[in-house]
DNA sequence: TGCCTGCGAGACAGACCGTTCTAGTTGGTT
DNA sequence: AACCAACTAGAACGGTCTGTCTCGCAGGCA
């Protein structure tokens, strides 16, 4: 009982969970059936069963394994130890770059939110608990740079990166990519040089 | 043959789409059966089946109703005769105000693309029309500001859009609306002030 | 009166869904 | 040698899916 819970990700299992991930990625979650991910992994049921209870849990893995990746991925980007508006500039040239990938299909948890609507559903606290982190992240990152508004400036952050993750796929990615990028670029320089967060107050 | 098929809406097909547009943007399209959408919009089976070849024919139905509404919302604003950045900005608050309104689920053509990859899919197909048309309207727009560089403030625009509908139901709708009409403020504000689509060449 | 259309009620087919089960095989550990 | 865990193989479960079918009824129109 000592080593192979931990030590060994078992073959089998690494294989079914790397096919539901390309094949729920591409294709959507309701749309691939479990005959399809256990026929794929070369697989039979019993083992898909063995390792997760129910397609849910799978489909919560595939998210987490998703989450982990961009987690990595922006902690790699921090630990360079680059000053913070050029580590937003990194993840955003990741982002960038990740759209304009071949087989790019929109952002993973997105894509997911539009197939799980319930709040109570596993996997939609999953996609609500991967944004949080995102945000989190952002806004980390943009107080480093002015101690005041950088909530609403990561919100703006997310929100550009979220029209250009749902976008890349429907249109041209290299312009989707531009447009993000170019976007990033202002929303740095304006908050970098003045007061961002100041709500102004307006007419009406 | 000369009024029935355009004068008789047909009390039970009008019935039938309204429950499936409800149906189809609550819960999410392979989420719901035609078992349901029958049931709850009092027809059976077979008329159903007289009014939409099948289910595709019924989903394409759904979002060319959305679409449709969300045409002659964008017409009124323009009929107004406002400059059009008060256009713009008209648009913007609509979109904002639903993203605020109870049982905002988000955007029923994004939501729709990720339920749908194919891109021969005649649903596919319906939404990256309408996110022509929009684009196309919102360009038409900007040109009355500026006559160049409309066409990337456009995109930047669309973008921001997007991702406040695809945040507004996974994150506080009064956060992300005030972020997106902010976001639109700065946008008409830096493209009616400045060149704004001047590719300035920078380090690379 | 007779006809045609729209619709209700429900059975039915065939496929696929997620899930559980039994039985047999392999390979490494003790 | 004995054992155990992971795996293969495949049947079978009840349920739901889309789509088709028959039958009967009501109302408008010629």
């Amino acid at each position: 009982m000592s080593s192979e819970s931990e030590s060994r990700p078992s073959e089998a299992r690494s294989r079914l969970l790397d096919t539901a991930t390309r094949l729920f990625y591409a294709e959507g979650i309701h749309a691939v059936g479990i005959d399809r991910i256990v026929a794929e992994a070369q697989v039979t049921r019993a083992t898909l069963y063995r390792h997760f209870p129910g397609k849910n849990d799978l489909v919560v893995a595939y998210l987490n394994e998703v989450d982990q990746a961009l987690r990595d991925q922006a902690d790699k980007a921090i630990a360079a130890g680059l000053p913070a508006a050029d580590t937003i500039a990194a993840i955003s040239k990741s982002i960038a770059q990740g759209i304009k990938s071949p087989g790019f299909r929109g952002c993973a948890f997105l894509n997911a939110a539009a197939e799980y609507p319930d709040p109570q559903s596993p996997v939609h606290k999953a996609v609500l608990a991967h944004r949080q982190w995102l945000l989190e992240t952002i806004t980390e990152l943009l107080v480093k740079i002015h101690r005041t508004g950088a909530e609403p400036a990561a919100r703006h952050f997310v929100m550009m990166r979220d029209g250009a993750m749902a976008a890349g796929c429907l249109f041209d990615p290299a312009l989707v990519s531009e447009t993000f990028l170019r976007g990033v670029e202002r929303l740095l320089q304006i908050y970098a040089g003045t007061d961002y967060s100041e709500p102004e107050r307006r007419s009406h």
